[in-house]
RNA sequence: GGGUAGGUACCGAAGUGGCCAAACGGGGCGGACUGUAAAUCCGCUGGCAUCGCCUUCAGUGGUUCGAAUCCACUCCUGCCCA
């Protein structure tokens, strides 16, 4: 390992609050790997980049020597964290949730090292605890407690409900730090509260407190909320690289250096031009998750599908639609957006795009919703914005 | 348990017997413009369809020629009291 002094400076890199940096300098001081928690919830089957900035600071930890202990929350998930949410969580079965644990897990290890990284489910502990062990480390925590949280409070002055279980939430996730004694746990601001519940339980075990590591908490596509998928406006880890690069253009510039400093560890030149930085922002991240070769087609077909609006030439999924299917515009549309691109779109939904101008044939505007193509040796069917088919009529 | 205020489309919020597929705002989508940025302007935003038809205003049942609107019961939520 590297001197602790050089080690503390690198680790605090791109944190936005810790506490203690102190503590952790002792703690990186005691020379042995440090036990550092990252927890996630597999509420959905897919890691995001919001998710990737924990990871990508745990790993930093693994490449320090310190070991990683990734917490898969399988019970936790099944509340859904609160933070930040003005509104209870859909429950999850137990089993939706293993569905979801086992993508989760692949996905996480495409930025750690699996070798060197320890995966704990929650359930572990939590499915043994009796209702009297439950009422035992509730009765470690005062309501008081749990109602000092923000989103708590908030939803109670707007007078929409709180569920008990969901104060169960902290105490569950500060339970994981006692469980596997944390020496540092990682986690966005947001998290700030329940990492404080786990530094209290760890105390009150005698234990030594895990240090409450906050990154930053990265912003979706819609640029105001943060990152989720629930909201739509997330970057998932796994989408193909012509999607990926896409959604990354379409941030605005005022998130550019956010996106810069939290995924790729560096400032935005104030130099760079816009649309420059952000091309290459979003090839490079395309890179990480594939492959250079693949990030570079996926610019290039950006550039000629985008920029020079060249759907002729651009590499579009090709559509052949079943024989006797109608050819007015609106039958062959709903078909291609549910075959290709898996969108269950209604016939008024695709009425409304024809007549808003937004469906081509050929290069052609069709305005009309009950116009016939004759498919006659193929052409590019544009849908909408983003999508387009190159017709193979058989 | 008692009292009280509510439950309307993605969200907020009008509407309190016919003119309601339901005002308005936000969000979303589409178009023009552009750098799939921002800003601006315009259109759309239940389903099917050639006048039109069908399914919606927490749920069920009722009153009525006609109900989101009236009545009964049920479910759900807030607040106050216990």
């Amino acid at each position: 390992m590297s001197p602790f002094s050089e080690q503390h400076t690198s680790l605090l890199a791109g944190c936005a609050q810790v506490l203690s940096e102190k503590e952790l300098a002792a703690k990186l001081a005691l020379g042995r790997p440090l036990k550092v928690k990252l927890g996630v919830d597999p509420t959905s089957p897919d890691i995001h980049l919001g998710h990737t900035v924990g990871l990508s600071k745990l790993r930093q930890f693994q490449e320090l020597g310190h070991e990683a202990i990734l917490i898969i929350g399988d019970f936790t998930a099944m509340i859904g964290d609160p933070s930040g949410r003005s509104a209870t969580r859909p429950h999850l079965s137990h089993d939706q949730v293993m569905e979801h644990a086992k993508t989760y897990q692949d996905q996480a290890f495409k930025i750690l090292d699996p070798e060197k990284t320890s995966v704990r489910f929650n359930g572990e502990w939590f499915g043994k605890m009796t209702f009297q062990d439950v009422m035992r480390l509730n009765s470690r925590v005062t309501l008081q407690q749990m109602l000092q949280r923000e989103d708590f409070r908030e939803r109670i002055d707007k007078g929409l409900p709180v569920r008990a279980h969901e104060i169960q939430y902290p105490i569950m996730q500060g339970w994981d730090s006692v469980v596997i004694q944390a020496d540092v746990e990682l986690g966005g601001t947001d998290q700030l509260f329940n990492i404080l519940v786990g530094r209290d339980l760890q105390h009150e075990e005698g234990q030594h407190q895990q240090v409450a590591m906050m990154l930053p908490i990265l912003t979706g596509l819609d640029g105001i909320q943060k990152m989720s998928k629930s909201l739509g406006n997330a970057v998932g880890v796994t989408e193909v690289p012509g999607e990926m690069f896409g959604k990354l253009m379409s941030i605005s510039d005022e998130q550019m250096s956010e996106y810069y400093r939290l995924l790729l560890h560096e400032e935005l030149s104030l130099e760079a031009h816009p649309m420059e930085a952000k091309k290459s922002l979003a090839e490079r991240l395309t890179a990480r998750f594939h492959s250079p070769a693949e990030a570079l087609r996926a610019r290039e077909e950006f550039e000629l599908r985008f920029s020079k609006k060249d759907l002729e030439a651009a590499d579009l999924p090709s559509y052949s639609p079943p024989p006797d299917l109608s050819t007015d515009v609106i039958s062959l549309s709903a078909h291609a957006f549910d075959n290709v691109f898996g969108l269950k779109k209604s016939r008024s939904d695709i009425r409304r795009l024809v007549e808003g101008g937004s469906v081509s044939w050929k290069g052609e505007k069709i305005t009309d919703p009950k116009a016939d193509l004759s498919l006659e040796g193929g052409g590019v069917l544009k849908l909408d914005r983003k999508s387009a088919v190159r017709v193979n009529p058989k």
